[in-house]
RNA sequence: GCCCAGGUGGCGGAACUGGUAUACGCGUACGUCUCAGAAGCGUAUGUCGAAAGACUUGCGAGUUCGAGUCUCGCCCUGGGCACCA
C-alpha cells in the first residue's frame, strides 16, 4: 500500500476536528503546559515559509509535551491592527477590516493545513471590538495608576508613515517598517511611564529565556550609576541670568573627572539656553538651535560626527574649585538623556576632546594612569590616579568618586543618582488602524476618561483613513467619532483622535486565549492563576526590545494592581532563527518569498515540516533551498514501508538498542529545540530497522516517537499498527491509555496524541563490548572489540597482541599508558 | 567604535564533562532490479597517496599523554547597540 500524503493528512485533519481532539479542557486536573507562539500578523495574504519555520517545530514540542502527560494549551491567533495591515489595505485600495477578514481566512486555512493542535476555540484577533474594548481597559488601568500620561515633546515622526513612532521602532534613525529617515517633531502625545519600571525590568530571576536577549534588553534599558552636579550660573548685565541661584545640574558617571572640567554643554533644547546666552550670542544661538532641529537623527549623528556647536556667552561655577568655566549649546549632548546638560572633560572624555580641539577649548588632565603613559592626541578615559585636583590629587579614581560625591552633597551641590537610557513608550499614533485611545476632552473638565463600563470606544468604519501627509489623525475627520458627551458633566466634549501602538495590542494577548469569549472582563481571574504564567514561549528575537519588554511592562502594571498574581509573563522564551533566501531577508520588495503551499501540496505537511526540523538547529535558521527535501520524503516512505512490512517476530539486541537509544535521544533533544537531531536519530534506527526488522511491539514505540515531527503519518500508522493488532499479527490488542479523551470520545477513536510517551529502557543500552580505541603518542593506531569493564593491565596486554599497534611500539622505550574506561587507550613511548 | 554569537567535507549539518572528527541527510560514483528509464534496494564517498602512511575543524601560538572543544593574539561572517557623558 502507497503511501499518499495529501489524502491522509486530509482525513486525518478532519477527524481530529470532528473529535475535538485539540480543544483543551482548561479545568482538567492534569499539569498545565501553556505553550505560546508569536501570533502573525497579517500584513500580507499569506503565510510564508519563516512562519512555519516558526509554528511547525513549536507545535512539535508542544505535542511532545502532551504526550509527556501535560495538559497543553497551544492556542493561535492574529495580531491585525496597526500599521502594515492598513498600508496592505490602502495598497489593494480595500478597507482594512475586509483585507484582514480575507487574509485571516487565508492563514486560517494554511495553518490548519500544517496539522498543528492548535485550539481554534480559543482564537484571537486583535482588531474586533470584543478583543479592542480590553485593550482600552488596559489603557484605563494604566491611566488610572498615573503611568499613562499626555505631554508635548519633541517625538520621533516617520513623513513617510504620516505617524509618531516609540524610540524603539527606530532603528538607525529610521522606521522600522518603511526605513524612511525618522524626524523630530514636537507634539502633544500619550506615553506610558515605563521608565519607573526600569530597575524592575533589569530583573530576570527565574526566566530561562537567551542569554543574548537578556543582554539586549539590558543594554536598552541602560543603567548607569553616576552624580548630578550643580553649577550655578554667573549672572550678567548682558543676559536674563539676574543672580537668582539658577543653576544648570549635570550628570556624570565621572566625577572623579570634575576638577578637569573646562567648559559645560548643553543639548539645544534645554531649557536654559535662551536665558544664559549673552544678548551679542543669542541669534547666533537661536540659529544653531533651529538648525539642528531641522536636521533628522540621522543626520544629527552622521556627518562624520563632526561636532558642532556655540558659545552661549554665559559662565557657570563649578562648585568643587569655584572655576567659572564657559557654556555652549552642542547637539551632541541628548536632551532626552541624564539632565540635558553634561559637563565637559576634554582630558578624559573622547567626545569632549575632539570638540575642544575643535573650537581651541582648554584641555587639562586631572587623572593620570596607575602605570604607562597618556597617548598623544586622545583623551584618557580609564580609571587612574588623581592630579591637579587640589585636595583629591593622588587618591584612585575609585575614592575620588566617593569623596568628590560626600563632599557636594555636603554643601548641597550634588548628589549619586541613576541615569536610565530607556525613554518612555510613546503609543500615540496619527493612523486610522488601531484601538482609538479611550479619553475625552471637555472644555470644562478637561481630560477625562471614558468610563470603563462604555467600551469600547467603537473605532468607526466610515473614515478616510488614507493619509493626506498633513499629519492629522484620520479620525479627526469623523464629526461622528469626534463629537461626544464628557464622562463628568454630560456636557459636549471631543473625543481623542489617536489610535494607540499595535503594541499595546499584543502586549497582553496571552492572558486573553485563556478567556478569549470574555464579554464581561478580560479574563477571569481564577483561569489566570491556573494558566498563567506561559511555560514556553517561541518568536522572533527581533522583538527583544520591543513587544518582549512592552509585555513584561504590562504584566508587572497588572501585577501591582493585584489583576494577576505574577509579574513575568514568559517563563521560558526560545527564539527561532531567520530563514534567509540566497543570503538576504525574504520580503515582498525583494520578490524572493517562498511560499510553502507548493511543498505541502507536493509532499505533504509532515514531510515539510520535518524538511524545516531537520535544516539544522531550530535557534539558527539558515538559507532556503529545497534540495535536501527528497531525503525527508524517503525517509517518510522508508517509515511507512517499514511499518507495513519488514516484520519480525523478535527484535534483535542491535535493534533494541537502538529504539531505546532513540526514545531517549528524540525526548532530550526535543526538550532543547534540537529537532534536527531527534529526526537523524529515528533515521538511524529506521536504516537498522530495514535491515533487521522490527517488532510489532517496538514499531508501536517508534511510532508514538515519531508523531510529534510526522502527525499524520503516524497517525494512520497507529491506526494500521491496531488493526494488524486486532487481527492477531503478534502484538498485543489495543490496550494504550487513553490520556485527556473526552468521554463521548473514548471507545470511538484512540488517537495516537492520547497515549503517553513511551520510557525507554536503560536496560537495552548498555552493550555487552565496545570499541577499544588504542593510541601511540596521541594516534589512533587500532580498534579493538573488547569487553565492557576490563581493567588497564588488560587492555595494555590486548593491544600489544595487535601486530598494527605493536610496529608503533617496536622496542621504543614504553613511558606511561593513559586509560579511559570503555573508551580508550593511549600508550606513550618514547621518540 | 563597543557588546554578543559563530567559522567543521562539494552542500545542510553531528560530536557527552578535553578522549574514535566528519553521525544523519543531500549530492556524486558503481552495482542491482527493469525491455528501458524513473523510483526503490545495496555499496562506496574528507584531502593527498598505488600502498604503507601523512595531513585535516578560519589563521598563528600555547596548555595537555591527548584539543573542533580550554588559554592568548589575529582574520572573517552574522546579530545587536551606537555621541547615553
Amino acid at each position: 500500500m502507497r503511501y499518499e500524503p495529501r489524502k491522509t493528512e486530509q482525513k486525518w485533519q478532519k477527524i481530529w476536528e470532528e473529535n475535538c481532539l485539540y480543544e483543551t479542557d482548561l479545568n482538567d486536573e492534569r499539569e498545565k503546559f501553556y505553550c505560546l507562539v508569536m501570533f502573525p500578523y497579517p500584513s500580507g495574504d499569506k503565510l510564508h515559509i519563516g512562519h512555519w519555520y516558526n509554528f511547525a517545530p513549536t507545535d512539535s514540542f508542544a505535542r511532545y509535551m502532551r504526550m509527556k502527560g501535560m495538559n497543553v494549551l497551544e492556542p493561535m491567533g492574529f495580531d491585525s491592527f496597526g500599521l502594515p495591515a492598513e498600508n496592505y489595505a490602502i495598497s489593494h485600495g480595500m478597507h482594512p477590516k475586509k483585507s484582514i477578514a480575507h487574509n485571516v481566512a487565508t492563514m486560517e486555512r494554511q495553518l490548519k493545513e500544517m496539522g498543528s493542535m492548535y485550539d481554534w476555540s480559543k482564537e484571537v484577533i486583535t482588531c474586533v471590538p470584543e478583543y479592542y474594548k480590553w485593550t482600552q481597559w488596559m489603557f484605563l488601568q494604566l491611566y488610572k495608576k498615573g503611568l499613562a500620561y499626555r505631554k508635548n515633546a519633541p517625538v520621533n515622526w516617520c513623513p513617510s508613515c504620516q505617524t509618531v513612532l516609540a524610540n524603539e521602532q527606530v532603528q538607525d534613525g529610521t522606521c522600522d517598517r518603511c526605513h524612511s529617515a525618522v524626524t523630530k517633531k514636537d507634539l502633544t502625545q500619550w506615553f506610558f511611564n515605563i521608565k519607573k519600571y526600569a530597575e524592575r525590568l533589569l530583573n530576570f530571576d527565574g526566566m530561562d529565556w537567551p542569554e543574548k536577549t537578556k543582554l539586549m534588553q539590558e543594554y536598552w534599558i541602560g543603567k548607569s550609576d553616576g552624580a548630578e552636579i550643580d553649577f550655578e550660573l554667573v549672572p550678567d548685565k548682558d543676559n536674563e541670568i539676574r543672580g537668582t541661584g539658577e543653576k544648570i545640574t549635570v550628570f556624570t558617571t565621572r566625577i572623579d573627572t570634575l576638577f578637569g572640567c573646562t567648559y559645560a554643554v548643553l543639548a539645544p533644547e534645554h531649557e536654559l539656553v535662551a536665558k544664559i546666552s549673552t544678548k551679542k550670542r543669542l541669534q547666533e544661538v537661536n540659529e544653531y538651535v533651529a538648525s539642528t532641529r531641522r536636521k533628522n537623527d540621522i543626520e544629527r549623528s552622521s556627518e562624520e560626527r563632526e561636532k558642532t556647536g556655540v558659545f552661549t556667552g554665559g559662565y557657570v561655577i563649578n562648585p568643587v574649585n569655584g572655576e567659572k568655566v564657559p557654556v555652549w549649546v552642542a547637539d551632541y549632548v541628548l536632551a532626552s538623556y541624564g539632565t540635558g546638560a553634561v559637563m565637559a572633560v576634554p582630558a578624559h572624555d573622547t567626545r569632549d576632546y575632539a570638540f575642544a580641539k575643535k573650537y581651541k577649548l582648554p584641555i587639562r588632565s586631572v587623572i593620570k594612569p596607575r602605570v604607562g603613559m597618556v597617548k598623544e592626541g586622545e583623551a584618557f578615559v580609564e580609571y587612574g590616579l588623581l592630579e591637579n585636583s587640589g585636595d583629591f590629587s593622588d587618591l584612585t579614581s575609585e575614592e575620588a568618586r566617593v569623596e568628590i560625591t560626600k563632599k557636594l552633597e555636603g554643601e548641597g551641590k550634588g548628589r549619586t543618582t541613576i541615569s536610565y537610557k530607556l525613554r518612555d513608550w510613546l503609543i500615540s499614533r496619527q493612523r486610522y488602524w488601531g484601538a482609538p485611545i479611550p479619553i475625552v476632552y471637555c472644555k470644562k473638565c478637561g481630560e477625562a476618561a471614558v468610563s470603563e463600563k462604555d467600551l469600547p470606544v467603537v473605532l468607526p468604519d466610515e473614515v478616510d483613513f488614507e493619509p493626506k501627509g498633513d499629519g492629522k489623525s484620520p479620525l479627526a475627520s469623523s464629526e461622528e467619532f469626534v463629537n461626544t458627551k464628557c464622562p463628568k458633566c454630560k456636557g459636549p466634549a471631543t473625543r481623542e483622535v489617536d489610535t494607540m501602538d499595535t503594541f499595546m495590542c499584543s502586549s497582553w494577548y496571552f492572558l486573553r486565549y485563556i478567556d478569549s469569549k470574555n464579554g464581561e472582563k478580560p479574563f477571569d481571574k481564577n483561569m489566570a492563576k491556573k494558566w498563567l504564567p506561559v511555560d514556553m514561549y517561541v518568536g522572533g528575537p527581533e522583538h527583544a526590545c520591543m513587544h518582549l519588554l512592552y509585555a513584561r511592562f504590562l504584566t508587572k502594571v497588572l501585577y501591582d494592581a493585584k489583576i494577576i498574581h505574577f509579574d513575568e509573563p514568559f517563563t521560558r522564551l526560545v527564539h527561532q532563527g531567520m530563514i534567509t533566501k540566497d543570503g538576504s531577508k525574504m520580503s515582498k520588495s525583494k520578490g524572493n518569498v517562498v511560499s510553502p503551499d507548493s511543498f505541502v501540496e507536493k509532499y505533504g505537511s509532515d514531510v515539510f515540516r520535518m524538511y524545516l526540523m531537520f535544516m539544522g538547529p531550530f535557534t539558527d535558521g539558515g538559507d532556503w533551498n529545497d534540495r535536501g527535501i527528497t531525503g525527508i520524503a524517503r525517509f517518510a516512505d522508508r517509515v511507512w514501508t517499514l511499518m507495513l512490512d519488514k516484520h519480525a517476530e523478535k527484535d534483535t539486541e542491535a535493534l533494541l538498542r537502538e529504539l531505546h537509544g532513540a526514545i531517549k535521544k528524540v525526548g532530550e533533544q526535543i526538550e532543547v529545540f534540537h529537532f534536527n537531531t531527534a529526526i537523524s536519530a529515528m533515521m538511524e534506527l529506521t536504516n537498522l530497522a530495514y535491515k533487521d526488522g522490527m517488532s510489532l511491539k517496538s514499531k508501536k514505540l517508534f511510532a508514538q516517537i515519531l508523531a510529534p515531527f510526522a502527525p499524520h503519518l503516524a497517525e494512520e500508522i497507529w491506526q494500521e499498527l491496531n488493526k494488524d493488532a486486532q487481527q492477531g499479527l503478534g502484538g498485543n490488542p489495543v490496550a494504550e491509555p487513553r490520556l485527556g479523551l473526552k468521554e463521548e470520545f473514548a471507545g470511538t477513536f484512540n488517537s495516537i496524541f492520547n497515549t503517553e510517551w513511551p520510557k525507554y529502557n536503560k536496560k537495552y543500552l548498555q552493550a555487552a563490548t565496545f570499541e577499544l580505541v588504542v593510541q601511540v603518542n596521541g594516534k589512533v593506531r587500532g580498534r579493538i572489540q573488547a569487553e565492557m569493564g576490563i581493567s588497564k593491565e588488560e587492555a595494555i596486554e590486548l593491544a600489544l597482541t595487535q601486530p598494527n599497534i605493536a610496529v608503533f611500539i617496536k622496542d621504543k622505550k614504553r613511558l606511561k599508558e593513559i586509560f579511559v574506561p570503555d573508551r580508550l587507550l593511549n600508550i606513550v613511548v618514547a621518540v
